[in-house]
DNA sequence: TACTTGCGTTAGAGGTTCTAACCAATGCGA
DNA sequence: TCGCATTGGTTAGAACCTCTAACGCAAGTA
């Protein structure tokens, strides 16, 4: 089935998204230019076409590239047997991959460009991180009670799993929301220059997050 | 002092801001264009230069706007006497501030334009920001104990007020990482299609904070 | 009243995305 | 093995964008 002009083609679109990449990592998405790279591959501005409709549809395959990167990175840390542990290994890795390549993490969960739907593999693929913490908190007792279980057991249709406790809903969406409120300022520069150590807060609110 | 070129020029410059921000609105900061906002104007492109130097310049000036802005808007809510209703209040004030223009608040905290530095003046009105909620913390317990409080005791250089408990300082940022969480999630789309109320998680974690 | 300063103009360079039209080469079916 | 459709490259060009240069008019100032 991959006959030899497929394979060319899908080596053609790596080509390409690899400078996308490169591109993205020091001017951002915003700035990222089709014909740059096509100069860049020796090639001709509107050859590019021909592998992606639009700027757009190369932005998307970027996207959805980092979120199953995400996602994959955080199921791949998820090995020790202790949840608490593995929830605490998990977060590591998510911030790391995180810091390893800024623009790859606001390229998810920075600033949307208006208009732009994400498609369905993207939430696919958020369903698949939110499973891995999910995991995690299924395995632990139900943390301090609260007024919002009840309302997320009757609102759980993003839960990947649905017999999960409504309470591990719960402390899953709050460990995300928690993580990224930290990682998200830490990628974007707001805590430079503010002098502490932004790995502290980190370890400080996961944990706080683990038995909230 | 003001000239009446000066104050036509400020006048103008008022203008040009309006007409960007109903931009900023609709398409985003990355699609702004002066071209078009001159052509709004009724002026040919190159006159706004007159104005700005650059768009980088406007930009610059949006943010600072809306840092101000923000700070004010937090500060203005903080009326209440409850030190916990006051940052109830606060914390409810800045997510209908995010709500109300989803895009302002992008602007601040979405992704940052490599290569940009935040001017002063904004460093300022965080500060400011932030001494908001720091009166909250000052007026109330300590909360529960952390090793990060010893570390931020070491480096406060941040902090807007030299006297602040170290505890205090803690739960002031945590207090805005969290909220920061919450609703940079929620503004930029990433809860719409999950089904639940974000204004319940909302309101959780920052009851949540308030004892942290 | 004379003059400097500031604000507008158009022209244009150089960048972008993307379409149209064309051509060569490649790989596939007969 | 040959013919041909498909694919991937080309250039030209339209319609945007930012920003500079050069110029002229109309203000406020001395």
């Amino acid at each position: 089935m991959t006959s030899p002009r497929m394979r060319y083609r899908e080596q053609v679109r790596d080509e390409v998204k690899e400078h996308a990449w490169a591109q993205v990592a020091t001017s951002g998405a915003s700035a990222l230019s089709l014909n740059a790279i096509a100069k860049q591959m020796g090639i001709s501005g509107p050859a590019l076409y021909r592998y992606f409709r639009n700027r757009d549809e190369l932005i998307t395959e970027l996207v959805l590239d980092a979120y199953r990167d995400l996602a994959a990175t955080a199921r791949a840390a998820a090995t020790p047997k202790d949840p608490r542990a593995r929830l605490t290994a998990v977060a590591a890795a998510m911030r790391a991959w995180a810091l390893e390549a800024p623009h790859r993490y606001l390229l998810i969960y920075g600033t949307p460009v208006p208009g732009y739907a994400a498609p369905p593999e993207a939430t696919e693929a958020a369903r698949d991180l939110m499973s891995v913490l999910l995991d995690g908190f299924t395995a632990l007792p139900d943390g301090s009670p609260s007024t919002l279980n009840s309302h997320l057991d009757r609102h759980r249709a993003w839960s990947p799993d649905e017999t999960a406790a409504a309470a591990a809903l719960r402390r899953a969406l709050v460990f995300w929301t928690r993580l990224h409120g930290v990682v998200s300022l830490e990628v974007a520069g707001h805590f430079t220059g503010m002098g502490f150590d932004p790995q502290l807060l980190f370890a400080a609110e996961v944990a706080a997050a683990i038995d909230a």
